[in-house]
RNA sequence: GGGCAUGUGGUGGAAUGGUAGACACGCUAGUCUUAGGAACUAGUGCGCAAGCGUGGGAGUUCGAGUCUCUUCAUGCCCACCA
């Protein structure tokens, strides 16, 4: 054996064997439980990062370890690889964004291959191929048919640079998520799914969920946003038969309403607009459409409205009240209308205030006796006693809410609500880079939807990337124009595409059944691989694509694709990687190139350094220093095999015979403790930085055992001994350093890839200490410490901690009120004077 | 404004309510070397010491980094959602 480290050397080799060999290809027919292990497939950009490095490590390393544990492990790649960065290449560079992404994909797979990943290559993805959207498309179809997809004029986020609308969760601090430019509204007819008919299912079922962190459930649970109130509606008293409906969640105070705000564009503003006030109102309307998202949002910005010259009656109460338009009431929202009770909502108050409107306490704290509504600094919104509420003073708010909106829904002008946040999920994009959406407009049928039996819809090739302003597929001459599917007459395609966040909401479903022709997967097969068992991947999609997939899987439930209704049973959302404190930035220039650490260290350095400093959860800081270290690390441990190796100390045919000496039953105890703990910590959401300490921890204890022994002076039983814990070492680091272990395993002397074996086991008696260290503590202060015999009782312990010197002297002459005594651990005298 | 995290040596981080600082990085000495940024050995929370130490303050407990309350700081998510 080769006395020194070569890690490139070693990595090709195995590498090379392992694709020859086909040797992560996971078989659909097991007797072995099922484990399917997924990272979040990478958008091919161009290269690898080392958030990628990161992610594709830490899955790597649970899928090889559970293979071990005796699963059949499905662990597949694929690419994201619809989106804009190649389409705005194929702009600039006058280059087709397919052969562009095509470059991207052999360059990162190559990549992918260097670190050493386990994948089944057979069952590789790619969401850009006709292949794969053509089960896209016919996905929509699906949906279509359910009612799930459907058209629609709205408001939409549009993004202007990237030429295109945005999904709501794509708007960020009202700027696009991807190009970061401030979002305009537009008034467009698009596609949507109506994942808000499954709001209540996708929150109720957060609760399945138990593998998931509590950070991203509540975030989702957030964005779904459910609030229960009432709708109240009320009779406008200068038209006959209008009637402005609110919603709220405070009907405890109804009758504290001063006034009534309808949102700018809402539907009947211009009913309710007197001619005298007309032209402020248009100009205000005027005026709020032409704001940004962004200046809409601002929160320092001050409360701005126009009356309309109109009143609402209150049923409640028989007062009249004005109506006004202002921007702080959200059209998209409830109604679009809101009932404002300055007194008890702190945006009502402000703008109360500005606009001298009424203030009406309804509300009162128990412990005040009056409340003066004129001296009021801020809105009370806390719970309390109803007051100037007829039939209902007196009753505690909490109740009032039930009863108020009772006695709305017995007058007939009101009802309970249960109200979401979550808006549906535009899906239309102005883009040419991404699936078509498979329908056409027929002159006479209208709105159809293709034929299953004619997809893929094609993405046209002959267009010109050079336009501005529009779709580039939209200057394809062969793509408009076509049959309708009913009728055969003439009709023209929808020319938008799918948002890309559409083709990664099921890609995870067809690595079950990755090269069926015939349909997007074979139903057993799904319900056999998923839910996914251990998905992985960055916190930032924790609404996006997440929600989602959620959703998707639901609604393929629904349509009777698949059996379950919750695509991830456990998710690890693993922190960023930075460099120097921060995130890695081309423009802060940390960056970090992986080909340069593969180059350098070898795949094994960077995988096992990854994993090293921090938990996986948790931001990593990257550090030269540190890649350094697991570099010499690893060195170290090659060095203490292939000296073993060449002194012909170290064989494969050992075998293990008690008694042993004591220094040889220490370390064998040693080695049965590593392997307990490091599957423990394995086992345990992936503490893969504590499972490398033990590593170390263990090659620390080895060394320090050879170095106690002279080599002539090796005994047989030194022998065994040394063979087995190198041997278990060597094992317990195969899911991390994948090339090294695999090379020492072949210098052993085995035949078989190491990544075939079974996982170690240990023996509890053996990892067993003999020797504990008895604390003992006075009133709770450490005061000394005892070795005394495993074996020891609670009454032994005790004798042993009072007899002790130290202890004696210092319980001298004192009262001793108790002694706790924790098995095998710890004594406790509590004294007194 | 609301929600969720996280606060431990010079640094990354360990610690089923029971020895705080495992394992590393860094640093300091030394050994071996022509030399070393290699390897090895010893040391390394603070304090001369008694002791003190897990952001601050209270509490529960024989015992708190860990549980409860409160407060501060940082990060992330959401945000005029009625």
């Amino acid at each position: 054996m080769k006395e020194a480290y070569f890690p490139q050397e070693i990595e090709t080799k195995w590498q090379h064997t392992w694709e020859e060999t086909n040797a992560f290809h996971t078989p659909d027919d097991s007797t072995k439980p099922k484990y399917f292990a997924l990272s979040m497939f990478p958008y091919p950009s161009g290269k690898l990062h080392m958030g990628h490095v990161r992610n594709y490590t830490i899955t790597d390393v649970i899928a090889r370890f559970k293979k071990m544990q005796g699963f059949n492990v499905l662990h597949p790649i694929g690419w994201d690889s619809f989106g804009l960065p190649a389409e705005n290449a194929a702009m600039k560079h006058g280059a087709d964004p397919a052969k562009w992404t095509d470059e991207n994909i052999a360059y990162m797979t190559k990549q992918l291959k260097m670190l050493g990943l386990s994948y089944d290559w057979e069952r590789e993805v790619t969401t850009c191929k006709p292949e794969y959207y053509k089960w896209t498309q016919w996905l929509f179809l699906q949906l279509y048919k359910k009612g799930l997809a459907y058209k629609k004029e709205a408001a939409v986020n549009w993004c202007n640079s990237c030429g295109t609308v945005l999904a709501n969760e794509q708007v960020i601090d009202g700027k696009c998520w991807r190009c970061d430019s401030v979002v305009e509204k537009k008034y467009l007819s698009q596609w949507f799914f109506k994942i808000t008919e499954y709001a209540e299912q996708l929150l109720q079922d957060l609760d399945k969920l138990q593998g998931w962190g509590d950070n991203v459930k509540t975030m989702q649970a957030n964005w779904i946003g459910k609030s229960q109130g009432a709708i109240f509606r009320f009779k406008v008293k200068e038209i006959e038969g209008l009637e402005v409906p609110v919603y709220t969640t405070r009907p405890d105070t109804v009758h504290g309403i001063t006034y009534l705000v309808v949102a700018p564009e809402y539907k009947d503003i211009e009913k309710l607009t007197t001619p005298e006030n007309k032209q402020a109102v248009e100009e205000y309307r005027a005026n709020a459409r032409k704001m940004t998202e962004i200046e809409r949002l601002s929160t320092d910005r001050v409360k701005t409205g126009v009356p309309l010259g109109t009143h609402c009656i209150n049923p409640f109460t028989g007062e009249e009240f004005p109506l006004w338009t202002a921007d702080y009431a959200l059209v998209e929202y409830g109604t679009g209308a809101v009932m404002a009770v300055p007194t008890h909502d702190t945006r009502d108050f402000d703008f109360a205030k500005k606009y001298n409107l009424p203030l009406k306490v309804v509300i009162a704290p128990e412990s005040a006796s009056s409340y003066d509504a004129d001296n009021l600094k801020e809105a009370y919104t806390e719970e309390g006693i109803l007051v100037n509420s007829n039939e209902f003073n007196g009753m505690k708010n909490t109740e009032a809410k039930k009863a108020i909106t009772q006695k709305a829904v017995d007058g007939g002008f009101g009802e309970f609500k249960t109200q979401y946040r979550l808006r549906d999920w535009l899906i239309s994009r102005q883009r040419y880079w991404g699936a078509p959406i498979p329908i056409v407009y027929c002159d006479k049928c209208g709105i159809v939807p293709e034929k299953e039996e004619n997809l893929p819809v094609m993405l046209p090739t002959d267009v010109d990337f050079s336009v501005v302003g529009k779709s580039p597929i939209t200057t394809s001459p062969t793509f408009k124009d076509t049959a309708c599917p009913v009728c055969g007459g003439h009709a023209t395609r929808e020319m938008d595409t799918m948002d890309t966040f559409v083709c990664s909401s099921w890609y995870y479903m067809r690595y079950a059944d990755a090269k069926n022709s015939e349909k997007c997967f074979d139903k057993d097969l799904v319900n056999h691989w998923l839910p996914v068992d251990q998905y992985v991947g960055g916190i930032e999609h924790a609404i996006l694509h997440l929600l989602y997939s959620r959703f998707f899987t639901k609604a393929l439930r629904d349509c009777g694709v698949l059996d379950f209704d919750e695509p991830f049973k456990n998710l690890l959302t693993q922190g960023m990687v930075l460099k120097d404190g921060s995130k890695m930035s081309k423009s802060k220039g940390n960056t970090v190139d992986p080909d340069e650490i593969f180059e350098n260290y070898g795949a094994d350095t960077a995988r096992l350094f990854i994993l090293s400093d921090s938990p996986p959860a948790r931001d990593f800081d990257w550090s030269d220093a540190g890649v350094e270290g697991c570099y010499k690390f690893l060195n170290r441990v090659w060095r203490l095999v292939s000296d073993g190796v060449n002194k012909g100390l170290i064989s494969k045919d050992y075998k293990i015979d008690f008694p042993l000496s004591r220094e040889n039953d220490d370390l064998i105890r040693t080695v049965h403790i590593a392997i307990k703990g490091i599957t423990n910590d394995i086992s345990n959401d992936f503490q893969f930085n504590t499972v490398i300490s033990k590593y170390r921890e263990l090659t620390n204890a080895i060394y320090e055992w050879s170095g106690k022994k002279n080599e002539k002076s090796f005994t047989d039983e030194d022998k065994n001994v040394f063979s087995f814990a190198v041997t278990s070492l060597v094992k317990l680091m195969s899911p991390v350093t994948v090339h090294m272990s695999e090379e020492i395993w072949h210098e052993l002397g085995y035949e078989r890839s190491i990544h075939e074996e079974n996982w170690c086991e240990w023996d509890e008696n053996l990892a067993k200490a003999s020797k504990i260290t008895l604390v003992v503590q006075i009133n709770g202060k450490v005061k000394d410490k005892i070795e005394v015999d495993e074996g020891a009782n609670d009454e032994e312990l005790k004798q042993f901690a009072i007899l002790s010197p130290k202890i004696k002297e210092l319980i001298n002459g004192k009262e001793i009120v108790k002694t706790i005594v924790v098995p095998k651990k710890l004594v406790n005298i509590v004294v007194r004077g």
